[in-house]
DNA sequence: AAGTTGTCTTGAGTTATTCAAAACAACTGA
DNA sequence: TCAGTTGTTTTGAATAACTCAAGACAACTT
């Protein structure tokens, strides 16, 4: 089944108007398989399947793929750039202030105008992000064994 | 009036229990003059006033004022760490796609549902994070300007 | 099957930021 | 006012994430 997806990643290549390559099929089965991953990830998931490959050459199938639309960048405050296959839906994300773990959050619907500033000050607005900081369920876990001390 | 602005400089310093260094109130004040600023334009406008220092002792300082509440930390995508003095009212930023410029734009009251996160799998949601990106005034013009040509 | 175009590999370089140790200065109490 | 203590700054070096460039190579076109 491995086969089936490749191909299917292929074709999701070709209609971006890409070269199918070992490198992007592999990058793209790496995201599918742990979305929210930066570049070194990758490279380390990447790396048993195409042993010649180098971290650059990571970093540029994925400033490709994103150029491409295929994948979506995701920049959090003190993380390094995280990348997701997730896209077009303008979704959101929340980071664990503890151990940086992300996950998505649905855009709120309903509530688009909260997402228009008061005031541009002249300023034309593209795109809204919105990013949710907390701690995940694991951490709260550790930290309250850790105050039950 | 330097004076007096450096001695309130200095108080507020001293009410969150920090020491009152010359290279802390230089770098408050340049961050009332130039909101939005990163390390190395804080050094270049704390420089002149202060030969002997250096970016680290910068660093330094950006530092020990954000852990004691004194400033902001801003880091918006594709940029470096972004320092202001305007604190405590969870405003938000619009970001310029062309120039980096940064502006402040006030939190939309009345609105606060929209930042919470539908679905948040289990997060205990400390903050809401809005960032805004456009294109500024003056990129606008320069663009209307090439189109024209 | 050969050519062209775009991609990957290899190697080096850049930028923002952090770490560590010694020199130094600000607040404390005498 | 002065010495002591504690915290800050200076100096120097190191790190991490990412980018750039040139040649080797592979994917699609005809």
């Amino acid at each position: 089944m491995e086969t089936v997806t490749d191909a299917a990643l292929a074709d999701t290549l070709r209609e971006a108007g890409l070269k199918v390559t070992e490198p992007r099929v592999a990058v793209l089965t790496a995201l599918t398989e742990i979305p929210h991953s930066d570049a070194d990830t990758i490279f380390g998931a990447v790396l048993p399947s195409l042993p010649g490959t180098s971290l650059q050459a990571v970093y540029g199938v994925l400033a490709a793929l994103t150029t491409a639309g295929l994948l979506r960048k995701i920049e959090p405050a003190g993380s390094s750039a995280l990348y997701e296959r997730r896209i077009g839906d303008n979704h959101h994300h929340i980071v664990c202030t503890e151990c940086s773990a992300v996950r998505d959050v649905d855009c709120v619907v309903g509530h688009a105008p909260c997402l228009t500033p008061s005031d541009a000050g002249g300023f034309t607005v593209h795109t809204a992000e919105v990013n949710f900081w907390g701690v995940c369920p694991d951490c709260q876990n550790a930290l309250t064994q850790k105050s039950a001390d």
